[in-house]
RNA sequence: UGGGGCGUAGCCAAGCGGUAAGGCAUCGGGUUUUGAUCCCGUGUACCGCAGGUUCGAAUCCUGCCGCCCCAGCCA
């Protein structure tokens, strides 16, 4: 979301937008991290163009502007280890003391660090630090570490350092080098920006950038923290770092989540300092407004419940011409085979339904969508009194597009014909926490939601298996659905529910049970 | 109890001394062969609280309250 920010925010406002990877640390970085960043960048549709950089590209100006620091009495190598550096520091209300290697000579600071360079100490043993104020009130001045020792092979420097720079420093002068205007980052940083103002004035690098701070974004009921997302995989709570309940770009684009409504989504949320919860429906609504309009519409029955039409001939096939898009008469039209004995959705019969339900209920009526009027004459149960069969009667005269009838009924239901129906597995995806704050939770295993992944074998209209993979399409009446991207193949139909169609009728069922709830 | 931030409707968010935009949600209504879409309409917001300055304050001042962040040789 971060990289929707600064690149949606550098379009709109500042013009350039520059992806860096601060690859301070070797034992933390990997190519694998950075290609996974570039292919969630490129694909929310954000081009870098020339602008792909690294901190590590800076790492002799790094090294050059560390060495002016200590010629500069600026800086100076410190023998503390990490302990002692500690007890040092001080704590947010104890000012620290000063280390009793601060005093050091230019002269001995700048052979120390040369020799840090080449690799004459071991990993700890020395270490740089910026000379500011052990007393501050900001914990960020009090001698920050600039450079520690590393015998680490760098993914793109290879072995040729033995240290590497802190990202504080790092990532102020590399803002410097590359001429950035504005270098945006999140609210935690707030605190350094004292140090990253210190760096630019002692070093006065010919660009000054300035460091601005917004808040994170947070989806109720979801997590953002890298720790706890990694926690869910590691211990297969999902399915890896793509699965479609996750909150991340690669979990969200497999559930199919249009990269546009994500951007849509960040910029609605807007930038500001507050730390904020947006609601899960904000989102949705951002993919519902996109989709409505982008995708097919198609007809599928996830819970299958069979109807016969006891007077529709046994062999006959008739093709039921259906708009792809109600709105949209130019995006065309394809056909559905209709027979005797169909699908329908097992929610579309209500044995005792009240006066409201206008769908399917003993001796009603009701439209098959693109087909006939059918009226439910008969409900067949088994032994344990499960309904497993309607038997229908259709009404010729109300084939769809004939206009020969004006015969009118309340609802319309979808369908799907037996003989042609194409089976898939549908996974139905819900908020994967039942609380709307995970993050404040003593553990989030404690919050999580049982029920986020449902799946079910559903029937499909047969023009479906010619969808590739990530289109995503509507389900008449139940939702927009996609192709899922990694185990969908030609043998198996395996596809994603991306969120539901809103759903009024829903909603009053909510109401009505709560109604009773309170009686 | 040191320092840095933030508080405008259920959730976001404009506004920055002249009498509270907008989006999402909610609730009504209309159109509809998706209870979808679309279209109309719908909010008494003690602008965190209390004082003060002013003809006039969400905007300026003071005090208070609440929430978030900071003590990595992580970023």
């Amino acid at each position: 979301m971060s990289i929707c920010l600064n690149f949606g925010v550098s379009e709109e406002t500042f013009g350039h937008a520059y992806l860096r990877f601060d690859d301070t640390n070797p034992i933390k970085e990997s190519e694998e991290y950075v290609s996974a960043i570039k292919r969630d960048v490129y694909w929310l549709g954000f081009d870098w163009k020339e602008r792909l950089t690294h901190a590590s590209d800076y790492f002799d100006q790094l090294y050059s502007a560390a060495v002016t620091l200590i010629e500069g009495g600026l800086a100076y190598v410190d023998s503390l280890n990490a302990d002692e550096i500690r007890e040092y520091r001080g704590t947010l209300t104890k000012p620290g003391r000063n280390s009793p290697h601060r005093d050091r000579s230019i002269e001995e600071n700048l052979d120390l660090f040369e020799r840090m360079r080449k690799g004459e100490f071991a990993d700890g043993e020395y270490l740089l630090r910026a000379k500011i104020d052990m007393s501050s009130p900001n914990i960020n001045l009090r001698d920050p570490v600039l450079y520690r020792i590393r015998h680490i092979v760098h993914q793109r420097t290879g072995d040729i350092w033995n240290i590497y720079p802190m990202y504080d420093f790092a990532h102020t002068m590399s803002d410097a080098f590359e001429g950035i205007t504005h270098s945006l980052c999140t609210l935690e940083f707030e605190d350094h920006r004292p140090l990253y103002n210190w760096f630019l004035d002692q070093l006065k690098p010919p660009h000054l950038p300035r460091q601005i701070e917004f808040s994170r974004l947070n989806l109720a009921y979801a997590i953002t923290s890298k720790r706890k997302l990694n926690a869910l995989v590691e211990e297969g709570i999902v399915e890896g770092w793509d699965d479609p309940r996750m909150p991340t770009i690669a979990g969200m684009r497999r559930r199919g989540y249009p990269a546009i409504a994500l951007r849509d989504f960040v910029k609605r949320a807007g930038v500001t300092k507050k730390n904020k919860l947006i609601e899960m429906g904000v989102l949705e609504n951002c993919v519902r407004e996109s989709l409505g309009d982008e995708s097919e519409r198609r007809m599928a029955v996830l819970r299958p419940l069979k109807v016969v039409l006891t007077n529709y001939p046994d062999d006959k096939v008739e093709m039921m011409e259906a708009m792809n898009h109600p709105n949209c008469p130019e995006m065309g039209t394809r056909e559905i085979p209709f027979s005797k004995n169909l699908w329908i959705e097992r929610d579309d019969f209500m044995e005792d339904a009240p006066r409201k339900f206008f769908r399917l209920k003993p001796g009603g009526e009701v439209r098959l969508r693109f087909g006939y009027i059918i009226r439910c004459d008969d409900v067949i149960k088994n032994d344990v009194g499960e309904v497993v069969e309607l038997h229908c009667s259709y009404d010729l005269d109300t084939r769809s597009g004939t206009g020969s009838s004006d015969r009118k009924v309340k609802g319309t239901i979808h369908w799907v014909s037996c003989r042609h129906a194409v089976d898939a597995t549908v996974r139905l995806y819900d908020r994967l926490f039942t609380e709307v704050n995970p993050n404040l939770a003593e553990d989030f295993r404690a919050v999580l939601n049982t029920r986020s992944l449902e799946i079910v074998s559903a029937k499909l209209e047969p023009s479906l298996v010619k969808l590739k993979p990530e289109t995503a399409v509507q389900f008449e009446r139940l939702g927009y659905f996609c192709i899922d991207n990694k185990e969908h193949s030609a043998n198996t139909c395996v596809i994603n529910r991306i969120v539901t169609l809103r759903d009024s009728w829903a909603k009053l069922e909510k109401q009505a049970m709560q109604q009773q709830s309170k009686i």
